[in-house]
DNA sequence: AGCACGCCGACT
DNA sequence: GTCGGCGTGCTC
């Protein structure tokens, strides 16, 4: 009897293939195995996801595995179930998943190089070479040990040059090669673990006792549960380190999901300390060596506790008991490249897949996270006292000074004490806008469908989204007129700003421009914590820097820039964004903070300002329910982009009248021009689709996108805790 | 993604 | 005429 295997590949379309399996591959050809198998006319990886007695279907031309990588399968059949259920629910390839969750040392990365044969040099000195063969040619003869196809694609001119290698080769005029690129070696044992000593030091909260029973009854009782610890940060510190200890009790092992980069090396660092056990570290900006480090670790079984970013989802742990998933509301656990997916919800399956037990913490929940949470009966509540802050909120919106004259005040009595401050402008440049004087036209990127912002300290105009720069002295391009400033100040702006109103004390300032390298943010960093910079004016960039000190002061200047935007979310944005860099104040009556903003009376910034995520949360649900927002329906954003208008306006008219076709019931909104229309010349159209059910937007999709051929991406509304 | 096939314009 | 550009469709 035949046996079959069904194969996924790690390519960027989601569909599995049936092959034939040798008899001498009986024994190893297992779901979970790596295999090699003739896919069209070449040979690829690939991983079975499947074994099946049963005959192919008539009409399907079978082919036999070429081989089979593994002895036993590289992951059991759990892991190759949550991986299936990620990649369904988020559209992209299991393969891909699957890819993703190989070490390094596995992932068989192959170098392909491209050499000239003799034939091919000697075809450059006679005729019979093409013009493009002959540029190739050409670039090829002075590189004996050949050049990759990257390579080559640059010096031709940018074009995919895969199809005329191809030629080549069958001509004889190249050879391409495919080297295996070497697995990473582990560094030597005890080697330095990648980590950010920090320092912080919170002090554990008292938790009321019992509050965490049912929790622990989950993990204890072995089976699948799930939670949502709602509360301050020390005291789901205090909860989930007693929760840590409960799974590790019973042989199990955690897995401790953070947002950002920075926290785990310093949380891995405290969990060796607090229970006496080994943690590995695990993010994207580890080097291969350093992730081979960490799955060897994890391998041996000598660690206890995986502390990572969203990568870390796919490493193998051992036993899971525990999953952790703090500051829920982070949109850095949605992986928008391919494979995408939401590890929020991934962690979901994973702990569904494994009879884990799955805990969310936040003390800002999203909204879809919180009401599910309370609809599902999972939402435990610890600790979740207002904020004790002064937090004054000033009316900004008549034309009065950059800073005004209450912050001013409070700055100048804050350095009076003695204590550094810190203000947030989540803008940055010198001004956004600028006009001519004669024409009033605004000067635009002329590859993107931006304005241009201006930079003073460098003396130029850039475009923020392709940073093209222009000379600032450049009149206008269309009646050759000045052009002048208007307002929308960024923080070299502040900067200046404060530098003129406190002459004698020194100002940093965070942003891009200022702190790109990791080696520049901690030089501000450390500049502002020895008490030599004590104002900082920072965007966005430093509300996610690890180390920076609490304060006496923290100023916040127009928050209501990110209410403009055209997104349902744009309420939980603001109340996160406004409440993070609250935040940075020291959590103490004699603290303060001031927000200068044009809209004081918008429930988000108001319910910031109070701490009161409760106030915000009521207001913001009231609002989804009203507009049918999620969480009241399902919602995806599809993205096309395409350098041919005419092309992408035809394509995105046929998506749209596909995605009717497949999905009667499904709502949809577009094409539009997206917010930003172009960037780097490419166009972006958008859809939004919305249906009560999830699964009419998946099977909309899941016929129309696959006909398109263009470059697209999907957003999914965030629905966190459905049954898998 | 690759790669083959098939259709067009512009060069030996 | 055919070379090589690119749009379209398929890969068990």
């Amino acid at each position: 009897m035949t046996v079959f295997a069904r194969v996924v590949f790690a390519l960027p379309f989601d569909q599995s293939f049936l092959y034939a399996v040798p008899e001498e591959f009986l024994a190893a050809a297992q779901p979970g195995s790596r295999v090699v198998a003739p896919l069209g006319t070449r040979r690829q990886n690939g991983f079975i996801v499947g074994l099946t007695t049963e005959p192919p279907a008539a009409g399907i031309r079978v082919k036999e595995l070429v081989q089979v990588l593994d002895n036993r399968p590289f992951r059991d059949e759990r892991f190759l179930e949550f991986t299936g259920w990620l990649s369904a629910e988020f559209l992209s390839s299991w393969g891909e998943v699957l890819q993703a969750s190989l070490p390094p040392s596995l992932a068989l990365k192959t170098k392909t190089t491209v050499c000239l044969t003799e034939p091919g040099r000697a075809g450059l000195g006679k005729k019979g070479l093409g013009p493009k063969e002959r540029i190739l040619a050409a670039v090829l003869a002075d590189a004996p040990k050949g050049r990759s196809p990257l390579f080559l694609r640059r010096k031709t001119g940018g074009k995919d040059v895969s199809g005329l290698i191809a030629r080549m080769e069958k001509k004889g005029l190249v050879e391409v090669r495919k080297i295996a690129a070497k697995a990473p070696r582990p560094p030597k044992a005890g080697g330095p673990e990648a980590s950010v000593q920090l320092g912080l030091d919170f002090p554990d909260a008292v938790l009321d006792a019992g509050i965490l029973a049912p929790v622990e009854r989950d993990i204890s009782e072995r089976r699948f549960g799930a939670w949502y610890l709602f509360g301050s940060a020390a005291s789901r510190r205090a909860a989930f380190q007693s929760l840590v200890r409960r799974a590790l009790g019973a042989g199990g092992r955690v897995l401790y999901l953070f947002p950002e980069v920075a926290p785990s090396g310093e949380f891995a660092a405290r969990f060796k300390n607090d229970h006496g056990r080994t943690a590995v570290v695990f993010h994207s900006r580890m080097t291969e060596r350093q992730k081979e480090d960490a799955w060897r670790t994890l391998k041996s079984g000598r660690a206890a506790l995986v502390a990572g970013t969203r990568s870390a989802l796919f490493l193998e742990t051992g036993p899971l008991r525990l999953i952790v998933v703090d500051e829920e509301q982070e949109e850095s656990y949605v992986q928008a490249e391919s494979p995408s997916y939401d590890a929020r919800r991934g962690a979901w399956l994973r702990a569904k897949s494994e009879d884990a037990v799955i805990v969310y913490g936040s003390s800002r929940p999203t909204v879809e996270g919180y009401a599910e949470a309370r609809r599902q009966r999972m939402l435990i509540e610890i600790g979740t006292e207002l904020r004790r802050t002064r937090v004054t909120l000033v009316d900004h919106s008549r034309d009065i000074p950059l800073i005004s004259r209450e912050l001013e005040q409070k700055l100048r009595a804050n350095l009076a004490k003695g204590e550094a401050a810190i203000l947030f402008l989540n803008r940055r440049g010198y001004a956004s806008q600028l006009a001519c004087s004669g024409c009033g036209r605004v000067p635009r990127c002329p590859r993107c469908d931006i304005p241009l912002v201006f930079h003073k300290t460098e003396s130029r105009l850039v475009c923020h989204y392709c940073n093209h720069a222009e000379d600032t002295r450049k009149a206008c391009s269309g009646c050759g007129g000045e052009v002048v400033l208007r307002r929308g100040a960024g923080t070299q702006a502040v900067e200046e700003e404060l530098g003129r109103l406190f002459p004698q004390v020194r100002v940093g300032r965070f942003d891009a421009d200022t702190a790109g390298g990791p080696e520049e943010r901690a030089d501000i960093i450390a500049g502002f914590v020895k008490g030599k910079v004590p104002l900082l004016v920072g965007t966005q960039l430093l509300v996610h820097q690890p180390g920076v000190p609490r304060v006496g002061l923290v100023g916040i200047l127009k928050p209501e820039a990110l209410l403009g935007f055209s997104d349902y979310r744009a309420g939980q944005k603001t109340f996160e964004a406004v409440s993070a860099m609250l935040d940075f104040c020291r959590d103490a009556p004699d603290a303060e903070a001031v927000v200068q903003t044009t809209a004081p009376a918008h429930f988000s910034i108001e319910a910031a300002a109070a701490g009161d995520y409760r106030a915000f949360y009521d207001k913001e649900i009231e609002f989804r329910r009203v507009l049918n927002y999620p969480p009241f329906t399902s919602l995806a954003e599809v993205l096309l982009q395409g350098r041919d208008v005419r092309i992408l306006g035809a394509k995105s008219r046929e998506l749209r009248a596909l995605l009717q076709k497949y999905a009667p019931g499904l709502e949809v909104l577009g094409p539009a021009f997206a917010s930003v229309s172009r960037v780097r010349d490419v166009s972006r159209v958008q859809f939004i689709l919305k249906a009560a059910e999830r699964e009419t937007i998946d099977r909309a999709l899941r016929e129309s996108l696959p006909k398109i051929r263009l470059k697209k991406s999907v957003v999914f509304s965030y629905s966190p805790f459905r049954e898998a």
